[in-house]
RNA sequence: GUGAGCGUAGCUCAGCGGGUAGAGCUCUGGAUUGUGGCUCCAGCGGCCGGGGGUUCAAAUCCCCUCGCUCACCCCA
């Protein structure tokens, strides 16, 4: 089906209102939680000056140097969709002066990404992110905070994830432990394999993920940074640890965890999930106080994080994600002119009493009007036909327990009042899986 | 960018030692003149991804191409 205009571009896709129901749960939860926190929502551009992201991530990095989306708009700018939302956020934070005022300015949004990669399981080209930015302390408890935060989001979707953490230490400790590290590696060369001795030069500190057996006893005894970190980077390494174990947090320290982006220094963590495939990374983020800095902003320190909303909700429970499931409160099945045209006066009174509803138009059946409301799981079916109409009554069925009675106008409305929030989480009463 | 696998009905797939397409699910209607889910019956629905070649004959064999998927790299 290579078909003309009728095709997506490859990398998107369009997401429909069933697969939906997991991204709400997983967005509500995410805003209730952020919110607990004290964050509140910024929304920037989803294009910028390609200019921002190059210098902001690295012109080194995967990201920057063949993953973005970039080209000439008609102004001959160069423009780039958003690989990642944090350099977007440091400038509408320097650019809006937000750091006038409190110490601390706690920021998350949702929203699209794009990145030119190729297509795989738990990876898209334009995929979505919600993220929290923290600026102003580095206090190790907030470094804590955080962590938890993403934590407890992980945990209240009821998503099995790991948290992993480790430090990279800063401009000043790093590069004298890269300069380690190569040293050891060249030395080791020969029994490394071929894809470590191509990381040995380009990407150091890759070598630490590498699953080659025969690398494992090398690997093992190489330095980590954690050991080689300037006193003041290895004193907020501790605290950080020390603020996580008092919150009673489970960690894993990864001495290779280094993250993809040039700006983080110092805290590094991800939460990784067992259920996805090689792309097992759900939530990303670190500090990164020096990148205020680097796109022309003043010393800013900052931490952060990702979350991948695709991934996230490829792997919610079953169970959350049927409590999302959406049903009208009731359907107004119709036989006759009359009739349809009381239904639809009826239909506009019950929504502006805040309840849902819905009706056929197709001058179905009165059969095949209830099909419809089985399928879409109406809590309720109204029928209105030429016995209800000359008495001036409604029969209402309850589609659960199939019991239905006659009610007058009053009636109705006070049943539908006192039926209030019916609309979600409810068992379905239609067709079910039988297991 | 590299490698592997796969493209047949709206969906999941069978058919692939050539002989002018099949199942399940979905959908529509009926069995039940005004009543859903279960069951039964019937029906709708396919240039077998596209192009070329071999052959009397190709979904089936060969070549090219496009698309999808997974993996490497890297990341959410």
């Amino acid at each position: 089906m290579a078909e003309s205009l009728i095709n997506n571009l490859p990398g998107t896709r369009d997401l429909l209102p069933e697969e939906l129901v997991a991204w709400h749960v997983v967005e509500d939860c995410a805003r209730r939680i952020f919110r607990q926190y004290g964050f509140l929502e910024i929304r920037t551009p989803i294009i910028e000056p390609t200019e921002l992201f190059a210098r902001g991530i690295g012109e080194d990095t995967d990201i920057v140097g063949k993953e973005m989306y970039t080209f000439l708009d008609r102004g001959n700018r160069s423009v780039t969709l958003r690989p990642e939302a944090t350099a977007s956020v440091v400038r509408a934070y320097i650019q809006n002066a937000l750091y006038r005022g409190s110490g601390i300015t706690k920021l998350f949004y949702f929203g699209p990404m794009f990145r030119y990669e190729k297509k795989q399981k738990g990876r898209w080209r334009q995929f979505y992110q919600a993220g929290v930015e923290v600026f102003g302390p580095d206090h190790p408890a907030i470094d804590a905070e955080v962590i938890e935060m993403a934590l407890r989001f992980t945990e209240s979707l009821g998503v099995e994830a790991s948290l992993q953490i480790n430090s990279i230490g800063c401009r000043r400790c790093r590069p004298p432990y890269l300069e380690i590290l190569r040293r050891r590696l060249q030395g080791e060369i020969s029994g490394l394999c071929e894809d470590c001795r191509r990381r040995a030069h380009t990407n150091s500190l890759r070598v630490f993920d590498c699953k080659v057996e025969t690398c494992q006893p090398i690997i093992l005894n190489l330095p980590s940074i954690a050991d080689n970190l300037c006193s003041e980077c290895s004193e907020h390494f501790s605290r950080v640890k020390k603020h996580l174990d008092d919150a009673g947090v489970a960690y894993e320290t990864v001495p290779g965890l280094v993250r993809g982006l040039d700006y983080y220094v110092r805290t590094a963590f991800e939460i990784v999930s067992r259920e996805l495939g090689a792309q097992n990374t759900i939530i990303g983020g670190g500090r990164y106080d020096g990148l205020s800095e680097v796109i022309g902003g003043p010393p800013v320190k900052a931490i952060g994080f990702a979350v991948g909303l695709d991934r996230l909700a490829m792997i919610l429970p079953e169970e959350k994600r049927r409590s999302g499931v959406w049903r009208p409160d009731l359907f107004i099945a119709y036989k006759g002119e009359a009739a349809f045209r009381r239904a639809l006066l009826l239909a506009r009174d019950i929504r502006r009493r805040e309840r849902s509803c819905m009706l056929d138009f197709s001058d179905a059946s009165l059969k095949s009007q209830m099909r419809l409301a089985n399928k879409i799981n109406a809590a309720h079916v109204l029928i209105v036909g030429d016995d209800e109409l000359s008495r001036d009554t409604y029969t209402l069925k309850r589609m659960h327990d199939s019991r239905q009675w006659e009610v007058t106008p009053p009636e109705l409305t006070e049943y539908l009042a006192s039926c209030a929030d019916q609309g979600e989480g409810q068992p379905r009463s239609g067709p079910r899986r039988i297991e």
